[in-house]
DNA sequence: TTCAAGGTTTAAGGTAGTCTAAAAATCTCC
DNA sequence: GGAGATTTTTAGACTACCTTAAACCTTGAA
């Protein structure tokens, strides 16, 4: 049930890589963890042994229920410590991250369960990702990103997910936390960049950005969203 | 400049150790980190070569300057992580060491001046030990304990140095926590307990923990310390 | 002055995790 | 249905710790 901190990171990336693709190749959570192919060969086996993954030589893996699960619960921590970082201490988003990926292995589940208490038992992180419950469950939500808006229909932004830090400086700068209320007023043809209205503000925006973040479109009919419940704006976090 | 958090466990032990006795023994380290001896010599020639200590064999250690400096940063963090627990998440005296034990290693320098800052730059941490500066200094004190106090004369505790959550909780239980009021009334012979007003209460305390209490005697001209700076009570912290 | 007790160090071996280089499997594309 | 490219795995080594058992100092008491 207690895994090294290796062995968390490792389960957070396959369950990111899987969201994506299912099996995750080896070759994948080596980039993404920064090692050897071989490095991650090794490791896969001695998951397999805890029953936390199940491999498929030359295949990839896919995470066990119990991995899974374990993966969870460690990004709760993660996010829940990102969140702590920028709303009690005043972090700014771009630098939560690295100190989150180290906190996340040293903090107690009672820690963590304090630290949402103070913030309110939080749905999403400062970044706008959704936060699993100390059960170990998230919904799983497809939302559009920005570049699928229709021209001119207001929405506002959920989700960034923009992991560098430069980047989130960036969009910081423009004003594009989870919350802000967006536009799009004009897309360049040829994959160019996009002209986005930002809280009123009038910004052009590399398409390559654009399609990280992710929106939810304003309901004609109501100001909040229509089958889900009314969404609570999670505040800009730490602007400059 | 940065060190694994076990050498980190290291220096910080070999500080401590170092205020009873100059120099360290191996035996004391092993028997502090629960280690064995054969570990202990291994690991100082380590921490020989990183020159962080001075090693005679066969007689002991000695933390070198750098040494120190590093164990001083390692007993801030520790300290400061110790205080939030207690000020902002709630958490009991007895429940943070363990908790600070393995934060320590993986908070940031700039999360810890943001949390002491948040604490208002604490002195002390929950126990009423000394916070070392961030630049790594704290003051050498040496205050009498409770049993060194004679009979009817008001005095506060200051610092409750023990380790054990068994004992913590008890104390606490007693009332006897940094800042308490105390006055011995009476102290059995041969070794035998206290009696002993906190906080206006009459209690009975076994001579071994009583040791433990550190206590400034209050000054009968003045209700404050007459040389140094009044001291702010850090407050009872997490009372039942 | 010797010698045994007790603390310290060395020796040998283990786990977790990493790397490079080489071997093996799979994929791609003609 | 291969040949060659690409991935993946294996083999062998290395670092940081830890353990037990044996060898080695230091010391104090006879
Ligand atoms: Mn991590
Ligand atoms: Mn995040
Ligand atoms: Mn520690
Ligand atoms: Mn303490």
């Amino acid at each position: 049930m207690k895994h090294t901190s290796v062995v968390e990171d490792y389960l957070k990336a396959i369950w990111g890589l899987q969201q994506i693709e299912r099996p995750v190749a080896t070759s994948r959570i080596a980039e993404r963890l920064d090692l050897t192919a071989a490095a991650v060969t090794a490791m896969i086996k001695r998951l397999a042994d805890q029953k936390l993954v199940r491999h498929e030589p030359y295949r990839g893996v896919i995470l066990t229920p119990a991995g899974e699960l374990s993966a969870l619960r460690i990004i709760r921590r993660h996010r829940v410590l990102e969140l702590f970082l920028t709303e009690t201490l005043g972090y700014e988003w771009d630098r939560v991250h690295d100190e989150a990926e180290r906190l996340e292995h040293a903090a107690s589940d009672e820690l963590i369960e304090r630290l949402a208490r103070l913030l309110g038992e939080p749905e999403r992180d400062p970044h706008g990702s959704l936060i699993p419950t100390a059960e170990g469950t998230v919904d799983r939500e497809k939302l559009p990103a920005l570049p699928d808006l229709p021209v001119d229909a207001p929405a506002a932004v959920v989700e960034v997910r923009v992991q560098s830090p430069d980047r989130l400086r960036y969009l910081g700068s423009l004003d594009l936390f989870p919350g802000a209320e967006v536009m799009v007023r004009e897309q360049a043809p040829f994959g160019g960049p996009l002209s986005v209205e930002v809280n009123g503000a009038a910004r052009v925006l590399a398409r390559e950005l654009a399609e990280q973040i992710l929106v939810r479109p304003a309901s004609r009919d109501e100001p909040s969203g229509d089958a889900s419940p009314a969404e609570d704006a999670p505040g800009k976090a730490g602007a400059a």
